[in-house]
DNA sequence: TATTGTTATACTCTATAACTATA
DNA sequence: TATAGTTATAGAGTATAACAATA
């Protein structure tokens, strides 16, 4: 019992460190300064999910709402992402992909992510593996 | 050949967007306000590795010079870190913990990463066991 | 001349508090 | 009243460019 909370205690501290620092390379890692690794975030989850309210994005980027309305702000401001009016709930706001949106996610799988594609390729398909299962796993403690 | 390259691709998409969100769930988890998550990995770096020069730190933390100048600055006026001229070279700042910030480090295992202590026993074992092989092949992408 | 560190400045990311509009 | 979203404001985190001091 005690061996398990020593255990658990190292490794939350070892797994923040290791997030922090991997978190910041991947961030400074940007080619395309334009759209950025929230916005992209954001744009993922759209179209992962489909169409959703303001709301609803905020929660499922675990992002407070006036943080999730500057960033759709932006999103609109570059033509990715289109706010209309629920057709029901005059208070929501439905946000969608906008064809720009979708090419964009399209093409972003060859340039965004080949920073992290080289190195990942690397690995040994063991260390793929691991990381594979360990992005379900921060998911799900990232929604707890 | 191809199917390696789809894989790591779509791994990089999905890691890169875990690694997001797990980040953001950790940074706003905090309690103690005083001292943030970036200092806190700034110092647990001068805690593994032991006295160093500013820029060794930032090269450590994987941030640039005047990044680092600034969490140090922050840190010493908590008292946490000194900094005194090194001994040879005069262009050197060392940068040492102080009996303060041991205590305070001490002091964080129950305190700072409880949350995810907490989420982490609700774990399996063995997706405890990922976490920690993950943790390391992080760290080293970060250092990539 | 090259290196170490700092200052000046600016941008991204995110939050809380207060407000508006609709239900 | 309660809910959805926005505006206003602020703080954390980080970067690049320019500078000073030392090697």
């Amino acid at each position: 019992m005690i061996r398990t909370t020593l255990d658990t205690a190292a490794l939350a501290h070892d797994l923040r460190l290791a997030v922090t620092r991997f978190n910041r390379r991947l961030r400074t890692q940007r080619v395309d300064t334009s759209v950025t690794l929230t916005h992209l975030s954001a744009l993922s989850t759209l179209k992962r999910h489909g169409p959703m309210s303001a709301g609803e994005l905020a929660a499922h980027e675990r992002v407070q709402p006036p943080s999730m309305t500057r960033v759709v702000v932006a999103l609109e401001g570059m033509g990715l992402v289109s706010r209309t009016p629920h057709a029901t709930d005059g208070r929501q706001v439905v946000l969608e992909l906008t064809g720009a949106a979708r090419d964009l996610l399209a093409a972003e799988g060859q340039a965004r992510d080949a920073w992290l594609s080289g190195r990942l390729q690397e690995l040994s398909e063991q260390e793929r593996a691991v990381l594979r299962e360990a992005a379900g796993i921060m998911d799900k403690l990232a929604a707890a």
